[in-house]
DNA sequence: AACCTACCCAACCGCTCGCTG
DNA sequence: CCAGCGAGCGGTTGGGTAGGT
């Protein structure tokens, strides 16, 4: 890669005349300077300000996924995985809210992640769950998750400072008093996978936290 | 060396939510 | 209350590339 294609800059343009497929570093620069110079926010701006060929949507994606700084590069460490693995036990595809608990990690480096490394992993396992549950399942009773519905205003919804955060629902969480809720909630929920006051109604599903199904 | 396949990751798309007038 | 708009999210796609044959 040597200097600018901007050549290239008048390629590949959509049927709207917005610039579709990769980044150049010369878009890269404008975009990064147009966020130093306004900060982040107001993205519909953006274009515009940077004098970008781009679409709103495009600029907010690559500065939150390669711009923006102290995005960590690289692998996952063992921890981040572990906790990965917790979170999305406890928040399914929250992409974002899992990020979120990954500092320096971006929703979609985890979503990619886990589609690429831990799926077939975890699918794996649970298939030797399904196996050994078959084997049970004349003695136990399973109970499946339920969704637990959180506040929409919630600060946890708006990738906002767990700090502060009461649960609105589940007594068992909010009367934890502590600060890391979350944590709790990760041993708690292990702890009583199979507790139907944990999860009362034992309905199929992913966990509700408010947006989607 | 050439081809094929699987994988990774950046980017796009469509949808929903929240805010505002 | 409702429509319009911007922002944000998750699912999916597509290009690049490493590894295998």
């Amino acid at each position: 890669m040597g200097g600018f294609d901007v050549e290239a800059l008048s390629l590949m343009e959509g049927s709207s005349g917005v610039r579709k497929g990769a980044w150049s570093q010369l878009e890269d620069k404008l975009l990064r300077d147009c966020v130093h110079l306004y900060g982040e926010g107001k993205w519909h701006l953006v274009p515009q300000r940077a004098g970008l060929n781009r679409c709103r949507k495009s600029c907010r994606l690559r500065w939150l996924n390669y711009l923006k700084p102290n995005i960590k590069r690289g692998d996952f460490s063992e921890d981040e995985v572990d906790l990965m693995i917790r979170l999305h036990k406890l928040l399914g595809n929250r992409w974002s809210l899992i990020a979120g608990r990954l500092p320096g990690r971006t929703s979609n480096d985890v979503k990619n992640f886990w589609n690429t490394n831990l799926r077939r992993k975890v699918l794996s396992h649970n298939k030797e769950n399904v196996k050994e549950s078959e084997t049970t399942r004349k003695t136990h009773q399973v109970i499946k998750p339920v969704p637990r519905v959180l506040p929409k205003a919630s600060s946890l919804l708006q990738g906002k400072s767990m700090s502060s955060f009461k649960v609105g629902v589940g007594e068992a969480v909010s009367s934890s008093g502590s600060e890391n809720w979350w944590e709790t909630l990760l041993d708690e929920k292990e702890e009583n996978i199979n507790n139907s006051t944990c999860f009362p109604g034992g309905k199929v599903g992913a966990i509700e936290l408010g947006r989607r199904t």
